[in-house]
DNA sequence: AATGAAGTTCAAAAATTTTTGAACCTCCTG
DNA sequence: CAGGAGGTTCAAAAATTTTTGAACTTCATT
């Protein structure tokens, strides 16, 4: 079983991996757990690496794996004969995940739409804007589909 | 100077609106504020209008509105002889919000790079799923802009 | 130049989210 | 079947974020 590596350099990228995904809504633990998985030179990682590559409690190991888990993100691997449990992280969980943020977009310009329909008596600037706010929204929704489609398609 | 209505449907939209704003990553009263303007049937508040109609302080309301200003999601407006600021939706910021959403994903790319370039002595199948997962988000990215781009011309 | 209207600022309070630690579970092994 | 490895759970502590309130600013009016 050979180490994990995590130098200086790897610590970094963890940390700019971590800020990019708390920014799209990620809990602190899951995100850094994301990065020491994207980062390590393992691909398949221990409950017991992870906890002291990072410094973890038990719990914060956990926790935030059943959430990557649970988000798709990382692949629980039980081998038979060995209680312990490895993980791998699931690179093609993304394609899951960006589908639902383009569902998002959708999702908003069907608020958006009501608030239309409230205000359908004006003829306002604003009116003349949300319709094409909704337009451009429903636009990209549309293209983003179509792309991942395709692309799922060829690969 | 007729009255703000704020009826219970324009209530619970409100609500959904700022679910949805917060779940980008938007603080809760800029969240609420924003919800104003879409479902009042005014274009233009007051700040005591957002005040009492929201029934938050005095500066919760001031520090929403210099949010939602530096976010280029309202536009303070005011009228010569008149001290008070009068604010009104600029619902053309989100061009604005889309696109700095669309650089994310570059960024992401960009991060994901450097990953690769750690991990590049391996010819694991993490290194083809990230150089795909790279291309992916490459192509989305390029695919939002045109996108964004021949809206904006044909407008 | 004193008063008041219309905010802004910022430290502290309140609310929320995240992390921890202790207790608990459940297999496996001697 | 006692003990330990390998976790999970959840209430409480810690950290972070959000909101408030009191003090302050600035302009306009008397």
């Amino acid at each position: 079983m050979n180490e994990l590596i995590l130098d200086e350099e790897r610590g970094q990228l963890i940390e700019q991996i971590a800020l990019f995904n708390e920014q799209q809504g990620m809990q602190p633990s899951a995100a850094r757990v994301l990065g020491l998985f994207l980062v390590s030179n393992k691909d398949i990682l221990t409950f017991e690496e992870i906890k002291t590559g990072l410094n973890f409690s038990k719990s914060a190991v956990s926790q935030s794996l059943s959430l990557l888990v649970s988000m798709r993100q990382v692949e629980p691997i039980t081998l038979p004969g060995d209680r312990r449990r490895y993980f791998r992280l699931r690179l093609d969980g993304w394609r899951f995940h960006i589908e639902k943020a383009v569902e998002g977009a959708l999702d908003y310009s069907v608020v958006l739409r009501k608030v239309m329909q409230l205000r359908s008596d004006e003829d306002s600037t604003m009116t003349r804007s949300l319709t094409e706010l909704i337009a451009l929204l429903e636009l990209l929704h549309q293209t983003l589909r179509d792309t991942v489609k395709k692309w799922q398609e060829s690969h």
